[in-house]
DNA sequence: ATCGGTAACGTAATCGATTTCGGAACGCCA
DNA sequence: TGGCGTTCCGAAATCGATTACGTTACCGAT
């Protein structure tokens, strides 16, 4: 069965295709007797308007692009859920791609996803991104860009991001106010900005609490995986004045550390505190469970959808688009992993 | 800037769009003088084709809409992400949409993709749905669909799966192997296919190994949560003769009868061994690390998205298009919450 | 001088829907 | 009867690219 046409429907009523469209649209200038004819036979032919045509018409797709680093990552999900929910609601789709964390890639599913004619793009840059002229290029075409997550100060465009600065300083401020004075933390790697502030936020409680910054006290992981925290908690422990809490730079690695120290006879959190960050939803399931750093990538997901659907609609309306950053705070998640047992 | 359109070409260089375009895709009956202009000057405009234009010649979008019931789920991200890469290889795009488990919503997504101009879907079922009346709908308008993972008998239509029950019989068959004889198994509700697969599974290998079935040793999940897990785990162990072995419908509910069994004293796999299904990468994270059931999620988005694409192609050759059943293997992962200690 | 051939390009239809500009038909009033 | 205003609909342009079908101009051959 091929799709009916206003044309199929024209010329079974023996009118024009103008008349068809404008009865279908309920136009003022058709009388109601032709208007039911006409919705009579459409229902019947199973008519449906044709997408590109009206979309070439229109120059309006009500799609927008997604560029994630990577799909199977469930802060990533959070976030597409959050796009989705927002996007559908207005009848907008999303088109998905992810860059798998690396530049050349990304810069080619954004360049295809404007060839496919998109109506705006939401990216989370990959770690390797350094220039971000391919964005650019974009957005000298009128097709809006929201970053959200990884973003970069060099374009000038909407963001929406974690406090991870914020989040990192309140759970460690959550073990400092316990009373823990030596507090370890397993940074991530140097270059993602947002491991980087995490680490900031570390040092920023111990000085707001007038303790020292102790270099031993803090590893620097490559690969970010709980092979790695098993190691790091270990050689903690190892040191002559071993530290009472650690601050873990994401959930993998303060996971590896727990299993690692519980292995080793260590009891968590007695003989070490432990706080991860990205509140995985295992957290909550493991013994003990874990506390951790939530990210709101769902509301992430929401808060950049409606900046990029303000820009599009702004563009229409030959509107220069307004630009907005927006940082949404990281909450602690207080659990047993990281509950200084009450003396006595 | 706007962009630039094959009559701006056009005029700038005294010629008709139709000469423009055959240069620019290099027809014979066109001088090379002239391409080399031609092509100069689009360089020059930035033009690029208008996507919308091209479809509407072509009839072709290249994009392919995808519906899960639930993107924020491992098995999920996987599947998406196989459909990814082997859709973007070719060109094509994928459209996310999210059925929320919502039979209703199923319905509005599938209308909303078809009216948005996708080459074809590929769907998950939701667990409420019944009736798949709207995706025969779409097949009648020439509209491909595969179904992946929750698929129906009803639809007449390509369909890739996990084997789920050969998954759950080799899970109980491992725990048989090592002489296990007294093995449980919480289930999941009765109504999708999928989980009821893995129970008869079980069954099948209790049959197999020549033991009676003890309904005593299942338990029926309503949630699926970790909660359900705890607390069927600790039931079995206070039966007179309580299972050595559990063999788990998900992961979230073997790491909750792991983690209470543990808080009450047992040790796994001491006193019971346990395997779960999905291998959540957390598995391999905990301690003892957890053995349990993978399904190739990625795997299964390739196959269905090759199964589509040749489908697409078929429709477009106007080939009446084959159907084919794809069933893919699950594949135990053996680690230490199912090892039974050697005796001595 | 006429014919056939070919290189190189233009004309116009097409994809399907939307929209501006008219235009016929009718009624009403002077 | 002429003029004006509605009502309802048709003609045609438009969105931008593609392509079947001419058409021109120039060549060599007869």
């Amino acid at each position: 069965m091929k799709r009916a046409t206003l044309r199929d429907i024209a010329q079974v009523l023996g009118v024009t295709v103008a008349t068809v469209s404008r009865a279908l649209k309920n136009y003022p200038d058709i009388s109601s007797a032709t208007k039911q004819t006409v919705l009579a036979t459409a229902e019947r032919l199973h008519y449906a308007p044709h997408p590109m045509a009206v979309k070439l018409r229109q120059q309006a797709y009500k799609v927008v692009g997604v560029v994630v680093p990577d799909i199977v990552h469930p802060f990533f999900s959070d976030v597409i859920s959050g796009i989705v929910d927002v996007m559908e609601a207005l009848g907008y789709h999303i088109i998905l791609s992810q860059s798998n964390e690396s530049y050349e890639k990304e810069i080619r599913v954004t360049q295809m996803l404007q060839a496919t004619g998109v109506d705006g793009l939401l990216v989370c840059l990959s770690n390797e991104t350094v220039s971000i002229d391919h964005l650019r290029a974009l957005q000298e075409y009128d097709l809006p860009v929201v970053l959200f997550d990884k973003i970069s100060p060099l374009l000038d465009a909407s963001s929406v991001v974690t406090n991870d600065f914020q989040g990192a300083y309140d759970a460690v401020a959550h073990l400092l106010d316990q009373g823990y004075t030596r507090i370890a933390h397993i940074k991530g790697p140097p270059h993602p900005e947002n491991t980087r502030q995490r680490f900031l936020g570390y040092q920023a409680a111990l000085a707001a609490y007038g303790l020292p910054f102790r270099p031993e006290y803090v590893a620097e992981c490559h690969t970010v995986t709980h092979e790695e925290g098993a190691t790091f908690a270990l050689r903690f422990m190892a040191l002559p004045e071993p530290p009472q809490a650690l601050f873990a730079v994401s959930d993998s690695v303060a996971i590896g550390a727990i299993t690692a120290l519980k292995e080793a006879g260590w009891r968590v959190p007695q003989d070490m505190a432990v706080i991860g960050f990205s509140d995985w939803s295992v957290c909550r399931m493991l013994e003990p469970s874990v506390s951790s750093v939530s990210q709101p990538g769902y509301d992430i997901g929401r808060r950049a959808s409606e900046l990029l659907l303000r820009e599009i609609r702004q563009l229409r309306e030959e509107l220069p688009p307004e630009h907005s950053r927006v940082v949404l705070d990281a909450t602690v998640q207080v659990r047993q992993s990281s509950l200084r047992p009450t003396a006595g």
